[in-house]
DNA sequence: GCAAAAGTGTTACGAATACACCCATGA
DNA sequence: TCATGGGTGTATTCGTAACACTTTTGC
């Protein structure tokens, strides 16, 4: 006999609730939209919304991302799943987490508009909804992770950039200053940076060189043959 | 208006699988249980069971570590999220892994039986239901990350054990060989250990000095005051 | 010509690696 | 006495950290 249903247990409602981090080439930045339902209606939460039968849990958070941003094919990674009994006073609701890396120019921000969305400095973010800053958390220590072992410019930045604007972005993820000279052997010793030759112009007096990422590097880099890949430590200075 | 639950969703069972991770002065294992149900009665599995209304996911995920071991206030992390459409053939379910770490001569070998469970070496494995063999790879990797920064040794051994002991739970767990003078070095050096002056008896002729985590150090070292705390490197050699 | 940001090199220190011999004991 | 596993020290290499001056150019 092939049983079609369990029996005898309780289901839930699972959400998707994504933290979206954004960097304006000063300042990393979380995208958050204004509530217009209650509970908790006027207040800031992260977006999200309910898996579907016929979705992953990917492709849900993907599907969520895309509402409030009209972006596809961008960076996206579980964090963690929150499942307090009381988290949301509605009803009992499992959700779980996800972060993406965009780039900060490339949203809609029609879409933006029309779900009262902000962004927010990672430093100076309002009160959240139920327990969406526990989810920030996670998402920032997962960020530092990431960017230790990988150039996460790749998402968050456009696709030429200065490295003094990449020293920015790591700057604002570690929160701490760093040292130009020592950075840029860092970043630069990864071997999966290409100097365009072109310099930035409206800036800086002097203009600094473009980079563009080596995908092709990297992923050579980071395929399993070679072992853990690249890395770049939690710096000092 | 209070709304007292969501409407036009879909609920989902949520299931807790736990990665048993247990380590007998020599090999690293996984404690698998044989099911006695359909489907894929007879074949091999991780430890699960279904949330209940009353519980949160960690302590649901303890109950069911509870059930098969007998074991609590075990050392119990949550892994990932899991939730392919067709991942389980019964019922659209979403499973969130845990992994726990404990003393395999600890556990409750009644329950054991009863669940016709069994110990397998992690490099020597059964076929698994399910999407559970990617839950045991998901918690490999984590343990090996989690060994790189805390000595694992303080669930996975006894009170008392022997630095040769320390190193082949690590040899384990990176699968690898290392230097027994800088894997001492290294470990002593991180400063929680106690040596206890005492000697095991009964396995080498020379007999080890029994060693002791110094639970107070560790969490002085891992204060948040002293920043991100203590680090094992992955090890060559 | 000067203010503002970009770019560059060297030294010093500490951590990781590689490596080989003596010690204690039970059989 | 010898086989087995336990215990120890040093030289070298490599990566990281600290640190200050020159260059370019728009105003």
């Amino acid at each position: 006999m092939i049983i079609k249903q369990y029996h005898n247990i309780e289901r839930f409602p699972v959400a998707l609730d994504t933290i979206i981090f954004g960097f304006d080439r000063k300042t990393l930045k979380l995208l958050l939209i204004k509530r217009d339902f209650e509970p908790e209606r006027g207040k800031w939460s992260l977006m999200g919304g309910f898996l579907r039968p016929d979705e992953n849990l990917d492709e849900a958070a993907s599907r969520i991302l895309m509402k409030l941003t009209g972006l596809k094919n961008i960076y996206l990674e579980q964090l963690y799943g929150f499942g307090e009994i009381h988290r949301d006073p509605v009803e009992r609701t499992i959700s779980i987490a996800y972060y993406s890396l965009i780039n900060i120019l490339d949203h809609d921000s029609d879409l933006v508009k029309q779900y009262s969305a902000c962004w927010f400095p990672i430093d100076d973010l309002p009160d959240l909804i139920f327990d969406h800053h526990k989810m920030v958390e996670a998402a920032k220590a997962r960020l530092r992770y990431k960017a230790e072992r990988q150039p996460v410019g790749f998402e968050l930045l456009p696709e030429k950039f200065t490295l003094p604007e990449l020293q920015q972005l790591y700057e604002s993820i570690y929160e701490t200053e760093l040292d130009k000279r020592n950075f840029r052997r860092r970043i630069l010793s990864m071997g999966v940076l290409k100097k365009t030759g072109e310099k930035q112009k409206g800036f800086s007096k002097k203009g600094a060189y473009l980079y563009m990422f080596d995908k092709e590097k990297f992923d050579e880099l980071n395929s399993p043959a070679n072992g853990p890949g690249i890395s770049f430590k939690t710096p000092n200075t």
